[in-house]
DNA sequence: AGACTAGCCAATTATGTCTA
DNA sequence: TAGACATAATTGGCTAGTCT
Protein backbone atom coordinates (compact mmCIF):
# COMPACT_ATOMS: atom_id res chain seq x y z
CA UNK A 1 0.00 0.00 0.00
CA UNK A 2 1.19 3.32 -0.70
CA UNK A 3 2.51 5.74 1.53
CA UNK A 4 0.51 8.98 2.80
CA UNK A 5 2.98 11.64 0.88
CA UNK A 6 4.51 14.66 3.30
CA UNK A 7 2.80 17.27 3.91
CA UNK A 8 3.24 20.69 5.36
CA UNK A 9 2.59 19.72 9.06
CA UNK A 10 1.80 22.40 11.72
CA UNK A 11 3.74 20.00 14.27
CA UNK A 12 7.21 20.62 12.14
CA UNK A 13 6.90 24.82 11.69
CA UNK A 14 4.92 25.29 15.06
CA UNK A 15 6.64 25.44 18.52
CA UNK A 16 5.50 23.06 21.23
CA UNK A 17 4.95 25.94 23.08
CA UNK A 18 2.93 28.20 20.73
CA UNK A 19 0.45 28.08 18.32
CA UNK A 20 1.54 30.65 16.07
CA UNK A 21 5.09 31.75 14.18
CA UNK A 22 6.30 34.93 12.28
CA UNK A 23 8.69 34.33 9.35
CA UNK A 24 10.19 37.12 7.12
CA UNK A 25 10.81 35.46 4.02
CA UNK A 26 12.45 36.58 1.10
CA UNK A 27 11.31 34.68 -2.04
CA UNK A 28 13.22 34.65 -5.45
CA UNK A 29 12.36 31.23 -6.84
CA UNK A 30 8.96 30.03 -7.15
CA UNK A 31 7.87 28.08 -4.20
CA UNK A 32 5.43 24.87 -5.80
CA UNK A 33 2.05 24.03 -5.22
CA UNK A 34 1.59 23.11 -1.69
CA UNK A 35 -0.76 22.95 1.42
CA UNK A 36 -0.41 23.59 5.19
CA UNK A 37 -2.27 21.62 8.31
CA UNK A 38 -2.39 25.30 9.30
CA UNK A 39 -4.00 28.66 8.54
CA UNK A 40 -1.19 31.15 6.91
CA UNK A 41 -1.73 34.66 6.70
CA UNK A 42 1.11 36.55 4.56
CA UNK A 43 1.71 40.05 3.82
CA UNK A 44 3.58 41.23 0.80
CA UNK A 45 6.38 44.29 1.75
CA UNK A 46 8.39 44.12 -1.42
CA UNK A 47 8.33 42.79 -4.80
CA UNK A 48 5.88 41.23 -7.56
CA UNK A 49 4.70 38.04 -8.94
CA UNK A 50 1.92 35.55 -8.59
CA UNK A 51 -0.24 33.87 -6.35
CA UNK A 52 -1.67 30.60 -7.63
CA UNK A 53 -4.26 29.63 -4.53
CA UNK A 54 -6.74 26.68 -5.72
CA UNK A 55 -5.92 27.21 -9.09
CA UNK A 56 -6.69 31.21 -9.58
CA UNK A 57 -4.12 33.86 -10.17
CA UNK A 58 -3.56 36.50 -8.89
CA UNK A 59 -0.95 39.54 -8.98
CA UNK A 60 1.30 39.63 -5.89
CA UNK A 61 2.90 43.42 -5.48
CA UNK A 62 3.25 45.45 -2.27
CA UNK A 63 0.43 45.75 0.36
CA UNK A 64 -1.29 42.43 -0.90
CA UNK A 65 -2.32 39.87 2.26
CA UNK A 66 -3.65 36.56 2.07
CA UNK A 67 -5.23 34.38 4.46
CA UNK A 68 -5.17 30.78 3.54
CA UNK A 69 -7.14 27.91 5.38
CA UNK A 70 -5.92 24.07 5.83
CA UNK A 71 -8.59 23.72 2.62
CA UNK A 72 -6.44 25.82 0.06
CA UNK A 73 -3.39 25.08 -1.74
CA UNK A 74 -0.89 27.78 -3.65
CA UNK A 75 1.92 28.62 -5.28
CA UNK A 76 4.51 31.67 -5.38
CA UNK A 77 6.02 32.95 -8.48
CA UNK A 78 8.16 35.55 -8.14
CA UNK A 79 8.82 37.84 -11.75
CA UNK A 80 12.14 37.61 -13.18
CA UNK A 81 14.79 39.41 -10.92
CA UNK A 82 12.18 39.83 -8.75
CA UNK A 83 12.70 38.96 -4.51
CA UNK A 84 9.19 38.81 -3.00
CA UNK A 85 9.52 40.19 0.59
CA UNK A 86 6.99 39.11 2.70
CA UNK A 87 5.46 38.65 6.06
CA UNK A 88 4.23 34.98 6.94
CA UNK A 89 2.10 34.46 9.78
CA UNK A 90 1.07 30.67 10.54
CA UNK A 91 -1.29 29.55 13.66
CA UNK A 92 -3.69 27.05 14.60
CA UNK A 93 -6.98 27.54 14.15
CA UNK A 94 -7.71 28.23 18.63
CA UNK A 95 -5.09 31.23 18.31
CA UNK A 96 -7.82 33.54 17.70
CA UNK A 97 -11.10 34.01 19.97
CA UNK A 98 -13.67 31.08 18.86
CA UNK A 99 -15.86 32.12 16.29
CA UNK A 100 -13.60 34.88 14.71
CA UNK A 101 -12.03 32.91 11.42
CA UNK A 102 -15.76 31.26 11.20
CA UNK A 103 -16.61 34.79 10.73
CA UNK A 104 -14.41 36.29 8.69
CA UNK A 105 -14.11 33.25 6.46
CA UNK A 106 -17.75 32.40 6.20
CA UNK A 107 -18.00 34.31 2.78
CA UNK A 108 -15.29 32.48 0.95
CA UNK A 109 -12.88 29.70 1.69
CA UNK A 110 -9.90 32.18 1.80
CA UNK A 111 -9.33 35.91 1.81
CA UNK A 112 -7.50 38.25 0.15
CA UNK A 113 -6.81 42.31 -0.58
CA UNK A 114 -4.31 44.33 -1.68
CA UNK A 115 -3.75 47.44 0.90
CA UNK A 116 -2.55 50.85 -0.62
CA UNK A 117 -1.02 53.93 0.94
CA UNK A 118 -1.15 54.35 4.56
CA UNK A 119 -3.35 51.51 5.15
CA UNK A 120 -0.28 49.11 3.31
CA UNK A 121 1.73 50.43 6.18
CA UNK A 122 -0.53 50.17 9.19
CA UNK A 123 -0.15 47.17 8.08
CA UNK A 124 2.95 46.65 8.06
CA UNK A 125 3.60 48.37 11.28
CA UNK A 126 1.57 45.27 12.47
CA UNK A 127 3.24 42.73 11.37
CA UNK A 128 6.46 45.14 12.89
CA UNK A 129 5.39 44.79 16.67
CA UNK A 130 4.79 41.18 16.33
CA UNK A 131 8.00 40.20 15.19
CA UNK A 132 8.82 42.54 17.67
CA UNK A 133 7.52 40.86 20.39
CA UNK A 134 8.32 37.66 19.03
CA UNK A 135 11.91 38.58 19.22
CA UNK A 136 12.30 37.80 21.78
CA UNK A 137 9.21 36.63 23.46
CA UNK A 138 8.77 37.95 26.88
CA UNK A 139 5.60 37.70 29.60
CA UNK A 140 2.79 39.47 28.09
CA UNK A 141 3.94 38.84 24.25
CA UNK A 142 1.21 36.16 23.06
CA UNK A 143 -1.66 38.23 23.89
CA UNK A 144 -0.36 40.87 22.51
CA UNK A 145 0.59 39.38 19.33
CA UNK A 146 -3.21 37.97 19.55
CA UNK A 147 -4.45 41.19 19.02
CA UNK A 148 -2.35 42.66 16.74
CA UNK A 149 -3.43 39.84 14.69
CA UNK A 150 -6.86 39.99 15.26
CA UNK A 151 -6.76 43.63 14.12
CA UNK A 152 -5.20 42.99 11.56
CA UNK A 153 -7.66 40.17 10.64
CA UNK A 154 -10.55 42.41 10.93
CA UNK A 155 -9.17 45.10 9.17
CA UNK A 156 -8.62 43.09 6.35
CA UNK A 157 -12.12 41.59 6.91
CA UNK A 158 -14.00 45.20 6.86
CA UNK A 159 -11.72 46.62 3.74
CA UNK A 160 -13.24 43.95 1.62
CA UNK A 161 -15.56 45.19 -0.80
CA UNK A 162 -19.53 43.62 -0.74
CA UNK A 163 -18.77 40.85 1.98
CA UNK A 164 -20.99 42.43 4.30
CA UNK A 165 -19.45 42.00 7.37
CA UNK A 166 -20.94 44.45 9.37
CA UNK A 167 -22.30 44.85 13.26
CA UNK A 168 -26.03 43.32 12.16
CA UNK A 169 -24.18 40.12 12.17
CA UNK A 170 -23.79 37.64 8.82
CA UNK A 171 -25.72 38.26 5.32
CA UNK A 172 -29.44 37.35 5.00
CA UNK A 173 -28.36 35.10 2.15
CA UNK A 174 -25.82 32.46 3.80
CA UNK A 175 -27.16 29.32 3.45
CA UNK A 176 -25.86 28.03 7.40
CA UNK A 177 -28.21 31.10 8.32
CA UNK A 178 -30.65 28.42 8.32
CA UNK A 179 -28.93 25.51 9.87
CA UNK A 180 -29.17 25.04 13.73
CA UNK A 181 -26.47 26.31 15.67
CA UNK A 182 -24.66 22.81 16.08
CA UNK A 183 -24.88 22.02 12.68
CA UNK A 184 -23.26 25.17 11.99
CA UNK A 185 -19.92 24.66 14.00
CA UNK A 186 -19.53 20.66 12.75
CA UNK A 187 -20.16 22.45 9.34
CA UNK A 188 -17.32 24.87 9.90
CA UNK A 189 -15.16 22.38 11.39
CA UNK A 190 -15.84 20.03 8.30
CA UNK A 191 -14.37 23.10 6.29
CA UNK A 192 -11.05 23.18 7.69
CA UNK A 193 -10.23 19.48 8.95
CA UNK A 194 -11.80 17.47 5.62
CA UNK A 195 -8.01 16.60 4.68
CA UNK A 196 -8.03 14.30 8.56
CA UNK A 197 -9.79 11.46 9.04
CA UNK A 198 -13.05 12.59 10.33
CA UNK A 199 -15.59 10.28 12.59
CA UNK A 200 -19.54 10.95 12.94
CA UNK A 201 -18.52 10.73 16.84
CA UNK A 202 -15.65 13.39 16.13
CA UNK A 203 -17.75 15.72 14.49
CA UNK A 204 -21.44 14.96 16.55
CA UNK A 205 -19.19 15.78 20.04
CA UNK A 206 -17.69 18.81 18.05
CA UNK A 207 -21.50 19.98 17.85
CA UNK A 208 -22.80 18.98 20.99
CA UNK A 209 -25.12 16.52 20.08
CA UNK A 210 -25.30 12.35 20.48
CA UNK A 211 -24.00 10.38 17.39
CA UNK A 212 -27.40 8.98 16.29
CA UNK A 213 -29.37 12.56 16.63
CA UNK A 214 -26.58 14.71 14.72
CA UNK A 215 -26.53 12.03 12.18
CA UNK A 216 -30.41 13.02 11.94
CA UNK A 217 -29.74 16.63 12.15
CA UNK A 218 -27.00 17.00 10.06
CA UNK A 219 -29.10 14.79 7.03
CA UNK A 220 -32.51 16.68 7.59
CA UNK A 221 -30.69 20.60 7.80
CA UNK A 222 -27.74 20.44 5.60
CA UNK A 223 -29.85 17.96 2.89
CA UNK A 224 -27.05 15.03 2.48
CA UNK A 225 -25.88 12.84 4.64
CA UNK A 226 -22.48 13.47 6.90
CA UNK A 227 -20.25 11.02 5.14
CA UNK A 228 -21.45 12.43 1.96
CA UNK A 229 -20.78 15.92 2.91
CA UNK A 230 -17.13 15.45 3.49
CA UNK A 231 -16.70 13.32 0.12
CA UNK A 232 -18.16 16.21 -1.18
CA UNK A 233 -15.66 18.58 -0.01
CA UNK A 234 -12.56 15.86 -0.65
CA UNK A 235 -13.93 15.48 -4.05
CA UNK A 236 -14.10 19.09 -4.56
CA UNK A 237 -10.53 19.57 -3.22
CA UNK A 238 -8.75 16.94 -5.30
CA UNK A 239 -10.45 17.93 -8.45
CA UNK A 240 -8.83 21.65 -8.23
CA UNK A 241 -5.81 20.22 -7.40
CA UNK A 242 -5.94 17.91 -10.39
CA UNK A 243 -6.64 20.82 -12.92
CA UNK A 244 -4.35 23.53 -10.95
CA UNK A 245 -1.21 20.89 -10.28
CA UNK A 246 1.22 18.24 -11.73
CA UNK A 247 1.27 16.54 -8.48
CA UNK A 248 0.34 12.83 -8.94
CA UNK A 249 -2.96 11.65 -8.66
CA UNK A 250 -1.89 9.71 -5.83
CA UNK A 251 -0.44 11.96 -3.89
CA UNK A 252 -4.07 14.33 -4.76
CA UNK A 253 -6.31 11.26 -3.61
CA UNK A 254 -4.22 11.50 0.13
CA UNK A 255 -4.03 15.13 0.00
CA UNK A 256 -7.70 15.24 -0.14
CA UNK A 257 -8.27 13.05 2.66
CA UNK A 258 -9.03 9.67 1.18
CA UNK A 259 -7.16 6.81 3.24
CA UNK A 260 -7.15 4.72 0.27
CA UNK A 261 -6.36 5.41 -3.88
CA UNK A 262 -9.08 2.47 -4.28
CA UNK A 263 -11.66 4.20 -2.03
CA UNK A 264 -10.88 7.74 -3.80
CA UNK A 265 -10.81 6.34 -7.45
CA UNK A 266 -14.47 5.02 -6.79
CA UNK A 267 -15.75 7.98 -5.50
CA UNK A 268 -14.61 10.00 -8.33
CA UNK A 269 -15.55 8.16 -10.71
CA UNK A 270 -19.21 7.95 -9.56
CA UNK A 271 -19.29 11.53 -9.08
CA UNK A 272 -17.59 13.15 -12.28
CA UNK A 273 -18.05 10.04 -14.49
CA UNK A 274 -14.53 8.79 -14.88
CA UNK A 275 -11.51 8.27 -13.14
CA UNK A 276 -8.83 11.09 -12.02
CA UNK A 277 -6.33 10.77 -14.57
CA UNK A 278 -8.91 10.93 -16.97
CA UNK A 279 -10.14 14.05 -15.68
CA UNK A 280 -6.98 16.11 -15.90
CA UNK A 281 -6.73 14.82 -19.27
CA UNK A 282 -9.79 16.36 -20.30
CA UNK A 283 -9.26 19.50 -18.47
CA UNK A 284 -12.70 18.84 -16.12
CA UNK A 285 -14.78 18.33 -18.84
CA UNK A 286 -16.66 15.34 -20.20
CA UNK A 287 -14.99 12.15 -21.04
CA UNK A 288 -14.49 11.72 -25.12
C1' DA B 1 6.10 3.02 -11.78
C1' DG B 2 1.95 4.90 -11.41
C1' DA B 3 -2.93 4.53 -12.42
C1' DC B 4 -6.89 1.91 -12.34
C1' DT B 5 -10.34 -2.03 -11.46
C1' DA B 6 -12.71 -5.63 -8.98
C1' DG B 7 -13.91 -8.62 -5.20
C1' DC B 8 -14.10 -9.51 -0.46
C1' DC B 9 -14.92 -8.25 4.20
C1' DA B 10 -14.93 -5.49 8.50
C1' DA B 11 -16.11 -1.17 10.33
C1' DT B 12 -18.89 2.69 10.28
C1' DT B 13 -23.02 5.18 9.49
C1' DA B 14 -28.00 5.79 8.54
C1' DT B 15 -32.40 4.84 9.93
C1' DG B 16 -36.28 3.49 12.65
C1' DT B 17 -38.34 2.38 17.03
C1' DC B 18 -38.84 2.71 21.79
C1' DT B 19 -38.08 5.08 25.99
C1' DA B 20 -37.03 8.77 29.43
C1' DT C 1 -33.96 16.51 22.98
C1' DA C 2 -31.43 12.56 23.43
C1' DG C 3 -29.99 7.70 24.81
C1' DA C 4 -30.25 2.64 23.75
C1' DC C 5 -30.78 -0.75 20.57
C1' DA C 6 -31.41 -3.46 16.15
C1' DT C 7 -30.90 -3.72 11.39
C1' DA C 8 -29.76 -2.29 6.73
C1' DA C 9 -26.83 0.29 3.85
C1' DT C 10 -22.61 2.36 2.87
C1' DT C 11 -17.82 3.26 3.40
C1' DG C 12 -13.21 2.13 3.49
C1' DG C 13 -9.12 -1.13 3.80
C1' DC C 14 -6.84 -4.81 1.68
C1' DT C 15 -5.23 -7.67 -2.00
C1' DA C 16 -4.37 -9.08 -6.50
C1' DG C 17 -4.34 -8.27 -11.01
C1' DT C 18 -4.41 -5.40 -15.48
C1' DC C 19 -3.56 -1.29 -18.05
C1' DT C 20 -0.95 2.93 -19.58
Amino acid sequence: MKEAPERLLGSSFLDLSSSFRLFRHEIRDPIETHWHDFFEMAFVISGSGWHVVNGERFRLERGMTFLLTTADFHEIIPDEHSTIELYDFIFEGGFVRPGLLEEVLRHRGWLQYTFAGEEAREVEQAFEQIRKETEPMRWGSPMLIQGCFERILIVMARALPGEGLNAAGPPRNDPKNKLHPSIVKAVDMIQYHFREPIPLSTAAAYAGLAPNYFSECFRKQVGIPFQAYVNDKRLQFSSRLLLSSDLPVTEIGFAAGFGTMTHFERLFKRRYGCSPRQFRKNRGGAPV
